[in-house]
DNA sequence: TTTTGAGTTGTTCGA
DNA sequence: GTCGAACAACTCAAA
């Protein structure tokens, strides 16, 4: 009888695991085993939120797998000290997880490696394609998306013959101790249910039908005050599904697309997957993006970093209605609409001249989706020191992108309450307002909303010279 | 090695 | 109100 350890970290479903179906078929009893690293937990970047969601997902899988006659084995500590010890325990002859690119993870997995008297077994699995896959011709890795896409786009189309099934059973042994998982926050706290399940519940609901949400992507994706979006992100984060099932279900939409707009919105839906490999790969193959800027020229940019413009950014105080409501429904729920994270993002960095990495930090201790990949790449877009060549000109107006992306205002108004009454004309840009409509608004700016904290024309020429200089 | 085409997500201005 | 052009120069990928 051989005994295998299931290393569980960001892979917390049973579904098309790679790391749970190499463990099954080199041993015969399963220990699946969860450790809660402080270090992690105490990191700056962490968060009690993404914490709780993980928690949370861990009850659900501790579920499935006692189903199947297994027992989930949770400990707390330093992840070689514990593997060793549940190698001693269980008589486990490998450790068996999915491999993650970060550099804290790489570094973790090795030191964990050669710490172990039996090997660690590390699989594919959180991307849908292989990482190594999508290297240049030279072996070198890419740095554009473009051609980094469509190298990844010539690789043959995921069939539904790639996925494994969740396993019957799960034999292992159900005896060995495990603490106790922390309580589930207050349901109102859990704006995300958390688990596989759900996860394929959404995904489901996203692609089925011809009239799909997925199929209205294109359109509707950018639009805060729409459910556009498939909202997946926190269940990927944790590998509540796999990255492979989202792009099967990519690619199955595109062959059923009833017409040519349909598959356009599919495909694009396939990029944002895309995207988000691209980042686990710059991160991996670019590990300095954590510390600076991706074009280390970027680190002499003349930051203002002025700290009360920094907490009216993070309490939605900034008297710009979209960023207000944007960064207010993270407060509130840990996650934001994409088209609000840019346009958040971009006033932090080219409005207050702040850097990136402050919004960085913050976004990763508020989102459930947190990732850090994902967050330092798109952080890097936006404030244009990353991988996209970024055009100078590219500053976000924050007046323009709410007229834009919420026309309605129904976002704004959702979010940011004191401008319930404000009418739509002045929604995005309420210090226009005459004194007469804001008293009939019940909205006096100054006080009882802000005013703009920063001009956005005189803001907009502060960077373009800011970075003008950087060039120079 | 050299050359060429292209680069997520925008804004403003003037016709 | 709509539309197209202008907005730098540079780096990357591939032929």
């Amino acid at each position: 009888m051989s005994v295998a350890i299931w290393w569980i970290r960001r892979d917390l479903r049973l579904t098309d695991n790679q790391a749970l179906a190499t463990a099954l078929a080199h041993g015969s009893q399963i220990v699946p085993a969860f450790i809660v690293d402080p270090q992690l937990l105490a990191s700056p970047y962490g968060s009690d939120r993404r914490a709780a969601f993980l928690f949370g997902g861990l009850r659900a899988l501790a579920a499935a797998i006692a189903e199947r006659g297994g027992k989930l084995i949770v400990r707390h500590g330093e992840p070689a000290t514990q593997l060793a010890t549940l190698c001693r325990e269980s008589g486990a002859s490998a450790v068996y997880a999915e491999r993650d690119y970060s550099p804290y993870a790489t570094a973790r997995d090795t030191s964990v490696a050669a710490a172990l008297s039996v090997p660690l077994h590390l699989t594919d699995g959180l991307t849908a394609r292989p990482m190594m896959a999508a290297l240049k011709d030279d072996g070198t890795p890419y740095t554009v998306y473009t051609p980094y896409s469509r190298r990844w786009r010539q690789q043959v189309p995921l069939q539904r013959s790639d996925i494994l099934p969740a396993p019957e059973q799960l034999p292992g042994p159900t005896s060995m101790a495990s603490d106790d998982l922390p309580e589930p926050g207050a349901p109102s706290e859990l704006s995300f249910v958390p688990g596989e399940g759900e996860a394929k519940q959404r995904l489901a609901a996203f692609v089925a039908g011809t009239d799909a949400p997925i199929y209205g992507y294109a359109n509707y994706r950018n639009r805060p005050d729409l459910a556009g979006t498939a909202q997946l992100s926190p269940y990927l984060r944790f590998g509540m599904i796999s990255a492979r099932l989202a792009a099967l279900a990519a690619y199955t939409a595109i062959e059923r697309a009833p017409d040519a707009d349909s598959r356009q919105s599919a495909d694009t839906w396939l990029a944002e997957l895309i995207w988000r490999e691209f980042y686990i790969s710059i991160l991996h193959h670019f590990p300095h993006v954590r510390r600076g800027s991706f074009r280390p020229e970027y680190d002499a940019v003349a930051w203002q970093n002025d700290e009360a413009h920094f907490a009216a950014w993070c309490a939605g105080q900034t008297g710009y209605p979209i960023v207000d409501a944007a960064m207010r429904q993270l407060a509130a729920t840990g996650w934001m609409h994409n088209r609000a994270r840019m346009v958040a993002a971009s006033f932090l960095v080219k409005d207050l001249l702040i850097n990136w990495r402050w919004g960085e930090r913050w976004f990763m201790r508020q989102l459930i989706d947190g990732d850090p990949a994902a967050n330092n790449g798109g952080w890097q877009w936006t404030a244009g020191t990353g991988t996209d060549a970024a055009p100078y000109f590219r500053v976000f107006n924050p007046v323009t992108q709410g007229q834009k992306f919420d026309p309605d205002g129904a976002y704004v108004r959702r979010w940011v309450p004191e401008l319930q009454r404000v009418p739509t004309k002045y929604l995005h840009e309420p210090w226009t307002m005459p004194r007469s409509e804001q008293t009939r608004a019940g909205c006096i700016i100054g006080s009882t909303y802000p005013a703009p904290i920063v001009d956005h024309a005189v803001a907009r020429e502060r960077i373009l010279a800011a970075y003008a200089a950087v060039k120079a």
